[in-house]
RNA sequence: GAUCUCAUAGCUCAGUUGGGAGAGCACCAUCUUGACAGGGUGGGGGUCGCAGGUUCGAACCCUGCUGAGAUCACCA
C-alpha cells in the first residue's frame, strides 16, 4: 500500500461517516457566507421564503420534508447561477405558544393571571428565544442553505409595523369592522377562534324530544334538540310557514319549562319539516343558525354561559355548573317534569378546538372581523383570469378556489396575550374608538388621556398572511429586498395549511402589493408512520429528525424524504427507506474512494477529454450528459422522485457497476495514454455527478468534492450546475456498449447455469453477425476477455460452431462456450427450445401488431419503425436459435 | 351530502402529455475477485381493484361500481 493510499485510508474509511462531514461543512458554509443572497448582484434572482415554523417547540419530520424540498430548489438554482435567496424565520404562533407556556406554568402551580400580562409575556419571550435557537440549530443539522442575515420573526419590529399598516388600511377601507356576532368560542383557552380553527368530529350523541306546553294550556309542541342545556336561552320555537301541522299555532306563545318564560312560535323557512318533529327551539345566543333566525324575527339573545363554558346567572338553578354537568342535570329535571318524552341515539358532528381540543361553543360576543368578500373577489378574479398562482399538483387549485369562493368573514380577534395587540384605542371620556398606526397617548377627538388599548390580539394567521412581503421590508416600498426578491418564485408547503396560510397570503398580497406573492405553490403531503397513521403526541409515533440524522446522516434523511414521494401525496416513514438512502450514500463514498486511489498525483489541470477515449469512456460521458439534461428538466417540474431514481440508476448501475469495472482495465493496464484518458473521464464524471447530487446530499458531496481534482472553486455549493453538452453525444458508443454488455451478461448467465465459478477460465467462441459487429468486438476484445474470463477467445464471422458447446444468441453475435464434460446435449437443446418459444411469442406479437392496418396508419412513424426493428432482431435471433438446435440434433 | 386522493410483485411505492409492466426491501441461487458484504452476479414473482366505453393500441383517458383515506358542508 502506497503512502498516498494509506492517507486515503485514514481520511476516507471504507464506510461513510456522516457526522464528520456534517460537522465540518455546515460551519464552513456559514463562515464563507455562501448562502447569503446578493453575492451575484447582476444575476437574475430566485427567491423562497420559508414557511416559518412555530416557536412552540422542536421541528418534526414533516418540517424536515418541507425544508429539504426548498433547500434542494435553492441549491439547484444557486448552482445554476441565480442570485438565490432563501429567507428563514419563525412564527410566534399565538394560541399554540401561549397554551404551551401556560401549561408549563401550570406545572409550576402558576396561572397567567397570577403573573399578569407583562410578566407572562416575558415568560413567553424567554420560551420563544429558547425554541428559536433550537430551531436554528436543527436547520443547521439538516444542512439548510438559509440566509441567516435576513432571518425574521412575525413579532419583530418590522413585521409588527406591517401588521399595523395592514390593519389600519383595511379598517380605513371599511374591510375591518367590530361587531357582536356568534363566533366559535374555545372555553378552555377562553378565546374566539376562526372557522378553520374548528375541527368537526363525529360524536355519538342523543336527540332529545322536549314537549313545550302552550301558554294558554291548549296543548303542547314537541321540539327536538341535541343540546338540551341551551333551552335555558330559548327565545322562540320555529316551524316552517307552510307546515299544515303547525300553521294554526304560529303566533301563539309557549311556556318554556323550568325557566317559565313565555316564548313565541314563529314561522321561518329555515326549518326542515322532515327532521325531528318539524319544530325547532331557537337559541340566538348559542347557535349560528338560530342567531340568524333571531335577527330576522327580532328575538332577544340570552347568553346562559360564561367564557369558561360554565352556566351563568341567567341559568337559574344551574348557575356555576359546567356545560356537560348542566346537560345531565337538566335532562334529569326535564324527565321528572314529564317534558322529556323521548331520547334517540343520534350521530352528529361536533366542533372541537384545533388547539385545546375543547368542544367549541357557538358564543355571542364582540369581536373584530375582516370583511372577506371584496378581498376574495380580487383573488378569485386573478386566479380565473390566469394571473393567479400555479398549484403543483394542479388539483389543489380547485381546493383553494372552493374555499375562497365560499369564505365567510374572518374573526381576527383573540382573547390572548401573546400576539399583535389590536391597534384600537377607546376613550373613556368621549366614548370614541380610534384605530391608529402609532400608539395613542391622548384621544384625538376630545384630547382626554384616559385611553385604553383594546385588550385583544390578532389571529396568528393575520401576520403569517403578510409573510412573503413583510419579511422583505414592506411597507417600505423602497426596500431593496422587496424590489429585488419579491414576488418570490415558489412556496413549498403541505396541503394541510392551504386555507390557513396559502389562501391568506394570496389575497393579502394582491390587496397590498398588487401582485401574487409567489409564482408556484408546491404542495407536499404529510409524513406518516410506518402503518400510515398520522404522527401525533398522543400516539407517541412521531419521528425526531435529529434521531434520524444521528443514525443515518442528514443526507440519507434528505434523500429519502425528497425522492421517496410524489407531490401532494403522503409519505410513510420507514426505516428501510432511510437505510436504502444511507447505502446509496455509502456506495458513492466507496466509488469515490476507488477513484481517488487511482487519481493519485492527478490534478484538475490534467483532465483532458480530447485523447483517445475508449468505448466505455465515451459511453459514460454520453450517459452522464443525458442524465444531467433529464434531471434539469425534472427539477424544473419539481419531480424530485424521478430525479432521485435517475441519479440512483446512473450512479449505481452505469457508473459503479459498469464504468468503474471497465475502467479498472485501463487503470491497471500498461497503456499510459489510455490510463490518462480514463483518469480524466473518471475525475470529470465524478465531479459533475457530485454536483447533480449536491442539492439532495450536500454534506457527502462537499466532503468528496474537496478531495477530488476539480476546477477552481472553494465549495461545491457555488460550483456550476452541469449543463447539457452536445459534444458528449456518442450514440455509437451506446450501441457498442449494449453489444458488449449483452454478450458479457449472456456468458455470465451460462457460467452460472452450469456452475462454472467466475474464477475459472473458459474457452469462448464468438461469431459476429457482420463486419461492423466484428470490428466492435475486436476493438473491445480486452473487455470481453476480462469480463468473460476467457482462456482463449476466437472471434470470427466465418466461425463453425462446435458441437459440444453452450450457446447464447445476442443482438449482433452468437457466443459458444465449449465446456467439456459439463454439457448434456439433451438439456442444452431443451434450454434453447425454451428460448425459441419466447422468441416465437415475441415475433408473433410484433408481427400481429405490424399486420394491423390501423396501427401502421395511425401510430407515429418512429414508434412503428422501432417496432419493425425489434421484429427484425427477434426474427434474426429466432432463426439462429433454430439453426443451432438443428445442428445439435445433428 | 359535495369534492378530492388512493387501489400496480409478499411488503413499501414509482410509472413524466396512451406505444411491449419498474425500483427498493424480502425471497432463491451463486461469488469471502485488490472501492464497497450497508457489496457483486444471476433468478423467481403482477388477470395494474371490478365492469363497461373511447382508441390501431389503455396501468394511464371517460362512465359506473367496490373498498380505504382526506377535505369541506351540514337538520336542530
Amino acid at each position: 500500500m502506497s503512502k498516498a493510499q494509506e492517507r486515503l485510508q485514514t481520511e476516507m474509511p471504507t464506510t461513510y461517516d456522516p457526522t464528520v462531514a456534517e460537522q465540518r461543512w455546515y460551519d464552513a458554509w456559514i463562515q464563507g457566507g455562501y448562502f447569503r443572497a446578493g453575492r451575484r448582484p447582476d444575476a437574475p434572482k430566485y427567491s423562497i421564503v420559508i414557511p416559518p415554523p412555530n416557536v412552540t417547540g422542536m421541528l418534526h419530520i414533516g418540517h424536515a420534508l418541507d425544508f429539504t424540498l426548498q433547500d434542494i430548489l435553492i441549491r439547484f438554482k444557486r448552482m445554476q447561477g441565480f442570485d438565490a435567496l432563501w429567507l428563514p424565520g419563525t412564527d410566534h404562533a399565538g394560541i399554540a405558544t401561549q397554551t404551551k407556556v401556560e401549561q408549563k406554568l401550570r406545572e409550576e402551580g402558576v396561572t397567567r393571571y397570577d403573573l399578569g400580562r407583562e410578566a407572562f409575556l416575558e415568560k413567553v419571550w424567554e420560551w420563544k428565544e429558547h425554541y428559536a435557537n433550537t430551531i436554528r440549530s436543527q436547520w443547521g443539522k439538516m444542512g439548510l442553505s438559509l440566509d441567516y442575515s435576513r432571518e425574521r420573526f412575525t413579532m419583530d419590529e418590522g413585521l409588527s409595523q406591517a401588521v399595523r399598516e395592514v390593519f389600519v388600511r383595511l379598517y380605513e377601507k371599511g374591510l375591518i369592522y367590530r361587531g357582536k356576532r356568534i363566533i366559535n368560542w374555545d372555553p378552555a383557552a377562553r378565546t374566539a377562534l376562526s372557522d378553520i380553527e374548528v375541527e368537526y368530529k363525529e360524536v355519538n350523541g342523543h336527540l332529545y324530544h322536549l314537549q313545550y306546553p302552550l301558554a294558554d294550556g291548549s296543548g303542547h309542541l314537541t321540539v327536538a334538540t341535541t343540546r338540551p342545556e341551551t333551552m335555558l336561552g330559548d327565545t322562540a320555537v320555529a316551524v316552517h310557514p307552510e307546515d299544515p301541522r303547525y300553521k294554526p299555532l304560529i303566533g301563539k306563545m309557549l311556556r318554556l319549562p323550568i325557566v317559565n318564560r313565555e316564548i313565541p312560535i314563529i314561522a321561518d323557512e329555515y326549518v326542515d319539516r322532515e327532521f325531528g318533529s318539524g319544530a325547532v327551539k331557537i337559541t340566538p345566543a348559542h347557535d349560528p343558525n338560530d342567531f340568524e333566525v333571531g335577527q330576522r324575527h327580532d328575538l332577544p339573545q340570552i347568553t346562559v354561559m360564561d367564557e369558561s363554558g360554565k352556566m351563568n346567572e341567567l341559568a337559574g338553578p344551574y348557575q356555576g355548573m359546567d356545560r356537560a354537568d348542566c346537560r345531565k342535570a337538566i335532562v334529569k329535571d326535564l324527565q321528572e317534569q314529564g317534558v322529556l318524552i323521548k331520547i334517540e341515539d343520534h350521530v352528529h358532528q361536533v366542533g372541537h378546538s384545533e388547539r385545546s381540543g375543547a368542544v367549541v361553543e357557538p358564543y355571542l360576543s364582540t369581536q373584530w372581523f375582516v370583511s372577506m368578500k371584496p378581498l376574495a373577489e380580487k383573488a378569485i378574479e386573478a386566479q380565473k383570469s390566469g394571473q393567479g398562482v400555479n398549484f403543483v399538483p394542479e388539483r389543489f387549485e380547485k381546493i383553494y378556489l372552493h374555499w375562497i369562493e365560499n369564505v365567510r368573514d374572518w374573526c381576527i380577534s383573540r382573547q390572548l396575550w401573546w400576539g399583535h395587540r389590536i391597534p384600537a384605542w377607546y376613550c373613556d371620556a368621549c366614548g370614541e374608538m380610534h384605530v391608529s398606526r402609532e400608539d395613542l397617548a391622548a384621544c384625538p377627538a376630545c384630547g382626554g388621556a384616559s385611553l385604553r388599548q383594546d385588550e385583544d390580539v390578532l389571529d396568528t394567521w393575520f401576520s403569517s398572511g403578510l409573510w412573503p412581503f413583510s419579511t422583505m421590508g414592506w411597507p417600505d416600498e423602497d426596500s431593496a429586498d422587496l424590489k429585488k426578491y419579491y414576488p418570490t418564485d415558489v412556496l413549498v408547503t403541505g396541503y394541510d395549511i392551504i386555507y390557513f396560510w396559502v389562501a391568506r397570503m394570496i389575497f393579502t398580497a394582491l390587496e397590498f402589493t398588487g401582485e401574487i406573492p409567489f409564482r408556484d405553490v408546491l404542495i407536499h403531503g404529510l409524513v406518516r408512520d410506518a402503518e400510515g397513521r398520522k404522527m401525533s403526541k398522543s400516539l407517541g409515533n412521531g419521528v425526531d429528525p435529529l434521531d434520524v440524522i444521528a443514525e443515518y446522516g442528514a443526507d440519507a434523511m434528505r434523500f429519502m424524504l425528497s425522492t421517496g414521494s410524489t407531490p401532494g401525496q403522503d409519505v410513510r416513514y420507514r426505516t428501510e427507506k432511510v437505510e436504502q438512502a444511507r447505502n446509496f450514500a455509502n456506495k458513492i463514498w466507496n466509488a469515490s474512494r476507488f477513484a481517488l486511489m487511482n487519481l493519485q498525483g492527478f490534478a484538475a489541470e490534467d483532465i483532458d477529454l480530447s485523447g483517445p477515449l475508449s468505448t466505455a469512456d465515451r459511453w459514460i460521458l454520453h450517459r452522464f450528459n443525458e442524465t444531467a439534461r433529464d434531471i434539469a428538466r425534472l427539477m424544473e417540474n419539481y419531480d424530485f422522485g424521478e430525479t432521485g431514481r435517475l441519479l440512483y440508476n446512473f450512479i449505481w448501475d452505469d457508473l459503479c457497476d459498469w464504468y468503474i469495472e471497465f475502467a479498472k482495465l485501463t487503470l491497471y493496464g500498461e497503456d499510459d495514454a489510455a490510463k490518462r484518458c480514463t483518469q480524466s473521464v473518471l475525475a470529470y464524471v465524478l465531479d459533475r455527478t457530485l454536483r447533480l447530487l449536491h442539492p439532495f446530499m450536500p454534506f457527502l458531496t462537499e466532503e468528496i468534492w474537496q478531495h477530488l481534482p476539480h476546477e477552481a472553486g472553494e465549495t461545491i455549493t457555488l460550483a456550476a450546475w452541469p449543463a447539457y453538452d452536445p459534444k458528449f453525444e456518442a450514440e455509437e458508443a451506446v450501441k457498442e456498449m449494449s453489444l458488449l454488455m449483452e454478450a458479457i451478461r449472456a456468458v455470465r448467465n451460462i457460467r452460472a447455469e452450469v456452475n462454472v465459478s467466475p474464477g475459472k477460465k473458459v474457452e469462448l467462441l464468438i461469431k459476429p453477425s457482420g463486419a461492423a459487429e466484428e470490428s466492435i468486438l475486436r476493438r473491445n476484445e480486452t473487455y470481453v476477455r476480462r469480463f468473460c474470463n476467457t482462456s482463449s477467445l476466437a472471434l470470427d464471422a466465418g466461425l463453425a460452431p462446435p458441437d459440444k458447446a453452450m450457446t447464447a444468441i445476442v443482438t449482433g453475435a452468437e457466443l459458444y462456450l465449449p465446456l467439456a464434460g459439463l454439457i448434456d446435449i439433451g438439456q442444452e437443446i431443451s434450454r434453447l427450445e425454451k428460448e425459441l418459444a419466447n422468441l416465437n411469442a415475441e415475433v408473433e406479437r410484433v408481427e400481429k401488431k405490424l399486420a394491423n392496418e390501423g396501427y401502421i396508419a395511425k401510430a407515429p412513424a418512429h414508434v412503428v419503425e422501432q417496432e419493425r426493428a425489434k421484429g427484425q432482431d427477434y426474427r434474426d435471433k429466432r432463426d439462429k436459435v433454430l439453426a443451432r438446435i438443428a445442428e445439435l440434433r445433428g
